[in-house]
DNA sequence: TCAATATCTCTTGATATGAAAATGGCTGCG
DNA sequence: CGCAGCCATTTTCATATCAAGAGATATTGA
């Protein structure tokens, strides 16, 4: 793997191919030899790995109507029986946007009749966004696909070293996490 | 407390302390036990961790005035000499950005004096950007805290672990580029 | 009833995408 | 040779999304 010792290569990964990454870093490596690019290896592959995933997950929803972020409500939703419904705040909270953007997604997947507003019980100020039936069926069919496409993307690692790779990422989402 | 063989628990970490992505995967063996959400474990792990490590880079950069983007064009620049210049071209499958989007970021930083436009030799039609001495200075300075930032977000893994980190993320990245 | 608190909505500003326009270079055919 | 048509590069334009903060409204407790 590593077995010669070239001048400024990058050193971590154990491969002689070469991704974008590394390429970056070999660069790197000549203006700037004083400096340290092991946590680029990591956060710049973390970074760009993440950008192509999102970007094959989005082309499967399309054929939903849907884009990651509306996904992401009518999924959090349907993982709540038996009545599909949470608040707002519950959905800002399981989805990382800001009130705003929540209320937009709402109103997007409510005008579509995927999802339904409600008064809140013994809260009168409060609202319940419930998942419709036709807001089920959406979200059952695409469930399915969904997986399909992130078990392909999944599928460049062996089982073992999806595992591995789930542990390293649980560590450091722990570590980060709020 | 997961101690115990719990049914529908989620089964690849080898950890018992539980993250989000751990109570997303089993609320959704509760309602739909025939699904497999092994690559969830992965995918969905990757995609949250990529939005916090996103956050935690930006801030830093705020300290420069500059976003991800923007700091993502300076060092592109930076890593060629001697003359750190490229055309939009070369920048936009560096920076994986529409063409559009390209022409803004360049727009602003030339507009701060970080970058330059200048015409491309023998192709009236071509510009090249250029790194301005002003430039150099705020990415030679940003690039020390951001690999400070970065180095602080790997550290929560070890050594070893970060290697082995780096090595599946370059296997599944080789798997999904281009 | 009033003050404190919480929740939701709306507006504003920044940035992204994608299509189409503007400009300049290239090729091949008459 | 010369011009027509095609290709490449960059910018402009229209549209859409999101974050942040202000404002409106409701609940709770004193």
């Amino acid at each position: 793997m590593n077995d010669n010792h070239m001048q400024n290569t990058p050193s971590g990964t154990g491969d002689q191919v070469m991704d974008q990454i590394d390429r970056i870093v070999t660069l790197w490596h000549r203006v700037r030899p004083d400096l340290d690019f092991d946590s680029t290896e990591v956060i710049g592959r973390l970074v760009r790995l993440e950008y192509f995933i999102t970007r094959r997950v989005l082309q499967d929803l399309a054929h939903y109507g849907l884009n990651v972020g509306e996904f992401d409500v009518l999924a959090a939703l349907r993982r709540h029986p038996p009545s599909f419904q949470l608040s707002p705040n519950q959905l800002q909270t399981m989805v990382l946007i800001s009130s705003g953007a929540l209320t937009n997604r709402i109103n997007r997947l409510e005008s579509r009749g995927l999802v339904s507003r409600a008064q809140a019980d013994h809260d009168r100020r409060g609202v319940i966004v419930t998942l419709t039936e036709e807001g089920f069926r959406v979200v059952e069919e695409a469930v399915g696909h969904h997986l399909a496409a992130e078990a392909e993307l999944a599928g460049a690692l062996s089982s073992d070293e999806q595992q591995q790779f789930a542990a390293l990422l649980k560590k450091m989402l722990l570590a980060v996490e709020d």
